[in-house]
DNA sequence: GATACAGCTATGAATGTTGTAGCGATTGAC
DNA sequence: GTCAATCGCTACAACATTCATAGCTGTATC
Protein backbone atom coordinates (compact mmCIF):
# COMPACT_ATOMS: atom_id res chain seq x y z
CA UNK A 1 0.00 0.00 0.00
CA UNK A 2 1.97 3.16 -1.46
CA UNK A 3 -0.07 6.26 0.39
CA UNK A 4 -0.16 3.77 3.93
CA UNK A 5 3.81 3.67 3.25
CA UNK A 6 4.05 7.54 2.57
CA UNK A 7 2.88 8.45 5.80
CA UNK A 8 5.08 6.00 7.77
CA UNK A 9 8.41 7.08 5.95
CA UNK A 10 6.55 11.07 6.57
CA UNK A 11 6.23 9.98 10.22
CA UNK A 12 9.94 9.06 10.70
CA UNK A 13 11.70 12.08 8.58
CA UNK A 14 9.81 14.62 10.55
CA UNK A 15 11.59 13.11 13.49
CA UNK A 16 15.12 12.97 12.19
CA UNK A 17 14.67 16.49 10.50
CA UNK A 18 14.92 18.30 13.88
CA UNK A 19 18.25 19.62 14.68
CA UNK A 20 20.79 17.38 16.59
CA UNK A 21 17.99 14.23 16.52
CA UNK A 22 20.23 11.71 14.25
CA UNK A 23 23.01 13.39 16.31
CA UNK A 24 22.26 11.85 19.38
CA UNK A 25 21.59 8.50 18.25
CA UNK A 26 24.65 8.28 16.59
CA UNK A 27 26.46 8.88 19.69
CA UNK A 28 24.92 6.26 21.27
CA UNK A 29 25.13 3.66 18.32
CA UNK A 30 27.98 2.25 19.53
CA UNK A 31 25.64 0.34 22.69
CA UNK A 32 27.47 2.85 25.27
CA UNK A 33 24.71 4.29 27.71
CA UNK A 34 25.75 8.08 28.02
CA UNK A 35 24.71 10.37 30.92
CA UNK A 36 22.97 13.37 29.91
CA UNK A 37 25.73 15.82 30.45
CA UNK A 38 28.21 13.24 28.40
CA UNK A 39 25.78 13.09 25.75
CA UNK A 40 25.38 16.41 25.45
CA UNK A 41 29.36 16.57 25.00
CA UNK A 42 29.31 14.01 22.42
CA UNK A 43 26.41 15.34 20.23
CA UNK A 44 28.49 18.61 20.57
CA UNK A 45 26.96 22.15 20.84
CA UNK A 46 23.29 21.80 21.91
CA UNK A 47 22.13 22.67 24.78
CA UNK A 48 20.46 21.41 27.70
CA UNK A 49 16.84 22.18 26.56
CA UNK A 50 17.30 21.38 22.91
CA UNK A 51 18.79 17.99 24.04
CA UNK A 52 16.24 17.45 26.36
CA UNK A 53 12.68 18.03 23.69
CA UNK A 54 14.71 15.66 21.41
CA UNK A 55 15.17 13.06 24.45
CA UNK A 56 11.70 12.93 24.72
CA UNK A 57 10.43 12.81 20.90
CA UNK A 58 12.78 10.10 20.90
CA UNK A 59 11.78 7.96 23.76
CA UNK A 60 8.01 8.37 22.66
CA UNK A 61 9.19 7.05 19.43
CA UNK A 62 11.01 4.46 21.68
CA UNK A 63 13.94 4.64 19.71
CA UNK A 64 15.74 5.47 22.54
CA UNK A 65 15.55 4.70 26.81
CA UNK A 66 17.37 5.81 29.91
CA UNK A 67 18.50 2.93 32.28
CA UNK A 68 20.62 2.69 35.27
CA UNK A 69 23.53 3.38 33.14
CA UNK A 70 22.23 6.18 31.52
CA UNK A 71 20.91 6.86 27.79
CA UNK A 72 20.72 3.72 24.92
CA UNK A 73 19.13 3.03 22.02
CA UNK A 74 16.41 0.83 22.20
CA UNK A 75 16.41 -2.13 19.61
CA UNK A 76 14.65 -0.24 17.43
CA UNK A 77 16.82 2.62 17.58
CA UNK A 78 19.84 0.29 17.48
CA UNK A 79 18.68 -0.88 13.80
CA UNK A 80 17.74 2.41 12.50
CA UNK A 81 21.42 3.25 12.94
CA UNK A 82 22.67 0.20 11.77
CA UNK A 83 20.77 1.24 8.55
CA UNK A 84 21.79 4.46 8.36
CA UNK A 85 25.69 3.61 9.13
CA UNK A 86 26.25 3.92 5.07
CA UNK A 87 26.11 7.49 5.74
CA UNK A 88 29.70 7.85 7.11
CA UNK A 89 31.22 6.70 4.24
CA UNK A 90 29.08 8.59 1.86
CA UNK A 91 30.12 11.79 3.72
CA UNK A 92 33.95 10.53 3.59
CA UNK A 93 33.63 10.42 -0.36
CA UNK A 94 31.40 13.48 -0.62
CA UNK A 95 33.80 16.17 1.46
CA UNK A 96 36.61 14.62 -0.73
CA UNK A 97 34.53 15.60 -3.60
CA UNK A 98 33.33 19.29 -2.61
CA UNK A 99 37.41 19.75 -1.55
CA UNK A 100 38.35 19.13 -4.93
CA UNK A 101 35.86 20.93 -6.55
CA UNK A 102 36.67 24.11 -4.57
CA UNK A 103 40.54 23.56 -4.94
CA UNK A 104 39.58 24.52 -8.71
CA UNK B 1 41.78 9.27 10.75
CA UNK B 2 38.75 9.39 13.06
CA UNK B 3 38.16 13.36 13.68
CA UNK B 4 38.02 14.13 9.86
CA UNK B 5 35.82 11.43 9.46
CA UNK B 6 33.34 13.27 12.40
CA UNK B 7 33.63 16.27 10.34
CA UNK B 8 32.40 15.00 7.60
CA UNK B 9 29.78 13.40 9.00
CA UNK B 10 28.56 16.56 11.05
CA UNK B 11 28.68 18.34 7.70
CA UNK B 12 26.37 16.18 5.95
CA UNK B 13 23.62 15.94 8.67
CA UNK B 14 23.61 19.25 9.40
CA UNK B 15 22.28 19.76 5.87
CA UNK B 16 20.28 16.98 6.39
CA UNK B 17 18.87 17.78 9.90
CA UNK B 18 17.16 21.03 7.91
CA UNK B 19 13.37 20.67 7.77
CA UNK B 20 12.19 18.95 4.47
CA UNK B 21 15.82 17.98 3.16
CA UNK B 22 15.65 14.90 3.38
CA UNK B 23 12.08 14.84 1.62
CA UNK B 24 12.97 16.84 -0.98
CA UNK B 25 15.76 14.69 -2.18
CA UNK B 26 13.54 11.70 -1.65
CA UNK B 27 10.71 13.13 -4.23
CA UNK B 28 13.33 13.03 -6.66
CA UNK B 29 15.16 9.70 -5.71
CA UNK B 30 13.11 7.78 -8.93
CA UNK B 31 14.74 9.80 -11.20
CA UNK B 32 12.19 12.09 -12.69
CA UNK B 33 12.55 15.71 -13.58
CA UNK B 34 9.69 17.52 -11.35
CA UNK B 35 8.83 21.52 -11.73
CA UNK B 36 9.53 23.80 -8.65
CA UNK B 37 5.43 23.62 -7.90
CA UNK B 38 5.75 19.73 -8.65
CA UNK B 39 8.35 19.36 -6.08
CA UNK B 40 6.52 21.51 -3.48
CA UNK B 41 3.65 19.12 -4.24
CA UNK B 42 5.54 16.22 -3.81
CA UNK B 43 6.98 16.93 -0.98
CA UNK B 44 3.79 18.23 0.89
CA UNK B 45 3.29 20.80 3.43
CA UNK B 46 6.79 22.93 2.10
CA UNK B 47 6.11 26.93 1.64
CA UNK B 48 7.78 27.96 -1.45
CA UNK B 49 10.34 30.20 0.93
CA UNK B 50 11.81 26.70 2.46
CA UNK B 51 11.55 25.02 -0.65
CA UNK B 52 13.99 27.86 -2.52
CA UNK B 53 16.30 27.60 0.92
CA UNK B 54 16.46 23.88 0.49
CA UNK B 55 16.94 23.98 -3.25
CA UNK B 56 19.83 26.43 -2.66
CA UNK B 57 21.71 24.55 0.13
CA UNK B 58 21.09 21.06 -1.86
CA UNK B 59 22.61 22.81 -4.82
CA UNK B 60 26.14 24.23 -3.39
CA UNK B 61 26.41 20.60 -2.15
CA UNK B 62 26.27 19.40 -5.27
CA UNK B 63 23.02 16.52 -4.27
CA UNK B 64 20.58 18.54 -7.01
CA UNK B 65 20.24 20.10 -9.97
CA UNK B 66 17.99 22.23 -11.82
CA UNK B 67 18.24 21.01 -16.24
CA UNK B 68 15.49 21.57 -18.62
CA UNK B 69 13.48 19.62 -17.69
CA UNK B 70 13.18 20.68 -14.21
CA UNK B 71 14.94 19.54 -10.70
CA UNK B 72 17.02 16.30 -10.40
CA UNK B 73 18.97 14.53 -8.63
CA UNK B 74 23.09 14.70 -9.25
CA UNK B 75 24.90 11.60 -9.35
CA UNK B 76 26.06 12.05 -5.55
CA UNK B 77 22.35 12.66 -4.72
CA UNK B 78 21.12 9.99 -6.17
CA UNK B 79 23.94 7.73 -4.40
CA UNK B 80 22.74 9.65 -1.20
CA UNK B 81 19.22 8.13 -1.36
CA UNK B 82 20.57 4.94 -2.46
CA UNK B 83 22.28 4.60 1.25
CA UNK B 84 18.90 5.69 2.37
CA UNK B 85 16.64 3.78 0.84
CA UNK B 86 16.21 1.18 3.79
CA UNK B 87 14.47 3.62 5.72
CA UNK B 88 11.60 2.71 3.61
CA UNK B 89 11.00 -0.60 4.92
CA UNK B 90 12.40 0.43 8.79
CA UNK B 91 9.68 3.05 9.00
CA UNK B 92 6.66 0.64 8.10
CA UNK B 93 7.83 -1.76 10.62
CA UNK B 94 8.55 0.96 13.25
CA UNK B 95 5.17 2.58 12.67
CA UNK B 96 3.43 -1.20 12.78
CA UNK B 97 5.18 -1.51 16.44
CA UNK B 98 3.97 1.93 17.23
CA UNK B 99 0.25 1.31 16.45
CA UNK B 100 0.56 -1.79 18.37
CA UNK B 101 2.00 -0.32 21.13
CA UNK B 102 -0.75 2.19 21.46
CA UNK B 103 -2.94 -0.26 20.94
CA UNK B 104 -2.61 -2.16 24.57
C1' DG C 1 -2.71 41.37 -25.62
C1' DA C 2 -4.76 37.70 -22.83
C1' DT C 3 -3.71 33.23 -20.78
C1' DA C 4 -1.03 29.91 -18.59
C1' DC C 5 2.66 28.23 -16.46
C1' DA C 6 7.54 28.66 -15.05
C1' DG C 7 10.61 30.17 -10.82
C1' DC C 8 10.61 32.72 -7.07
C1' DT C 9 10.13 37.09 -3.53
C1' DA C 10 7.65 39.99 0.28
C1' DT C 11 5.72 40.40 4.73
C1' DG C 12 4.56 39.59 9.44
C1' DA C 13 3.31 36.04 12.68
C1' DA C 14 4.27 31.55 14.74
C1' DT C 15 7.50 28.14 16.11
C1' DG C 16 12.18 26.29 17.14
C1' DT C 17 16.81 26.90 18.94
C1' DT C 18 20.46 29.29 21.62
C1' DG C 19 23.20 30.96 25.68
C1' DT C 20 23.61 31.42 30.31
C1' DA C 21 22.34 30.52 34.77
C1' DG C 22 20.98 27.60 38.28
C1' DC C 23 17.39 24.43 40.66
C1' DG C 24 16.14 20.06 43.40
C1' DA C 25 17.51 15.28 44.11
C1' DT C 26 20.93 11.74 44.97
C1' DT C 27 25.37 9.95 46.27
C1' DG C 28 29.76 9.44 48.50
C1' DA C 29 33.47 11.51 51.66
C1' DC C 30 34.67 13.48 55.72
C1' DG D 1 25.09 15.09 59.58
C1' DT D 2 26.76 18.12 56.32
C1' DC D 3 29.47 19.38 52.39
C1' DA D 4 30.79 18.90 47.67
C1' DA D 5 30.07 16.67 43.33
C1' DT D 6 27.22 15.01 39.98
C1' DC D 7 22.78 13.66 38.21
C1' DG D 8 18.71 15.16 35.04
C1' DC D 9 16.60 19.04 33.84
C1' DT D 10 14.11 23.99 33.88
C1' DA D 11 13.79 29.38 33.30
C1' DC D 12 14.14 33.25 30.53
C1' DA D 13 15.10 36.33 26.91
C1' DA D 14 17.46 36.84 22.43
C1' DC D 15 17.90 35.10 17.98
C1' DA D 16 16.92 31.99 13.80
C1' DT D 17 13.92 29.26 11.08
C1' DT D 18 9.67 28.25 9.12
C1' DC D 19 4.81 29.40 8.00
C1' DA D 20 0.67 31.28 5.36
C1' DT D 21 -0.80 34.11 2.02
C1' DA D 22 -0.31 36.98 -1.69
C1' DG D 23 1.62 38.23 -5.87
C1' DC D 24 5.66 39.68 -9.05
C1' DT D 25 8.61 38.71 -13.29
C1' DG D 26 9.63 36.16 -17.35
C1' DT D 27 8.60 33.13 -21.37
C1' DA D 28 5.86 30.80 -24.53
C1' DT D 29 1.18 30.11 -26.90
C1' DC D 30 -2.74 31.56 -28.92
Amino acid sequence: MASKDNVSIHQLLSLLESRYAIRVMWALKDGHPQTFRLLQDSVGGITPNTLNTRIKELREATLMTHGSEGYTLTPAGADLMKRMSDLQAFSVKWTNSLAKKAAK
